[in-house]
DNA sequence: CATAGTAGTGTTATGATATAACATTCATGG
DNA sequence: CCATGAATGTTATATCATAACACTACTATG
């Protein structure tokens, strides 16, 4: 419709997940972006599964949601710069039962007792889903 | 509609699930099931519930779909005993990309690497979803 | 320039997953 | 008998996700 800059959508679905600074539904992010060129959910989908794949957001299995990813993805260096990062380590997330905070944090790599359980079963991994449910700090000292 | 013992939908889903020996959808119980007294999604989402609160079945997150758990829940023991068993170790499920196989298994409790770094946060954990996606060592044979 | 390829976009429609709400049935125990 | 609670049956609807196709803009190349 308008002259399309590339990527448009991306930054648009990536701004209202970092302002948010929560897990939303591809649903909330649509409405909150009726009125900005953005009408149907294919376009807020097919926005996510490009910032998911750049590691700029990520799928929350367990909630159907998203969330943007906290780290430093080398966003506002010198103009000459590939916008998207691609390589990034393992993450888990934490997800409060309370509140409904997300916290995402980085986890070491392979080695561990589970690495060497899965190389046992001659499984070969390529992708990590960890989601931790239970209580944040904040909620479990406030009763 | 005809006499029912407490808990036939449970038996009809789980019969399913652990007959089929792989990862279905609710719907895919559901057309199993169909003429089986079972005609609606609510009948099987609830009996998928209760099942999983049991830990007679383990829903996988990121496939949206439900497999019947492997271990030994004390099913054909004395008339006596309770037929649903609680406690039960956290548990991985490698997920082949390739065959669509999931495999359950056992996972050590808490103490290791990543259990230091939640505590660190303050976070008390629950829960744990952990899904590894790969291929599995028939498939990484075959090409 | 022409034009073909590629990536992103807009839009409609539909598919797939999940739950709300309420009526009914049945076993149990006061 | 009647109240209760647990499981069930049923309809409707909510929520999450993608297919399909038309269109626009950039860019590479003959």
């Amino acid at each position: 419709m308008r002259g399309s800059e590339p990527g448009r959508n991306e930054r648009l679905v990536l701004k209202v997940l970092t302002t948010a600074g929560r897990a939303m539904s591809a649903y909330d992010v649509l409405d909150a972006l009726r009125g900005s060129h953005i009408r149907a959910p294919a376009q807020v989908y097919r926005a996510l599964d490009r910032l998911a794949r750049a590691h700029l957001v990520h799928r929350i299995e367990s909630m159907n949601a998203f969330v943007a990813c906290v780290h430093d993805h080398g966003r506002g260096h010198n103009p000459g710069d590939t916008p998207f990062r691609p390589s990034h380590g393992t993450v888990a997330f934490c997800i409060c039962e309370d509140c409904g905070d997300v916290r995402e944090l980085p986890v070491p790599r392979g080695g561990g007792a589970l690495g060497r359980i899965v190389d046992r079963t001659g499984f070969r991994a390529s992708a990590l889903t960890l989601e931790i449910r239970g209580h944040c700090k904040a909620c479990s000292e406030s009763p």
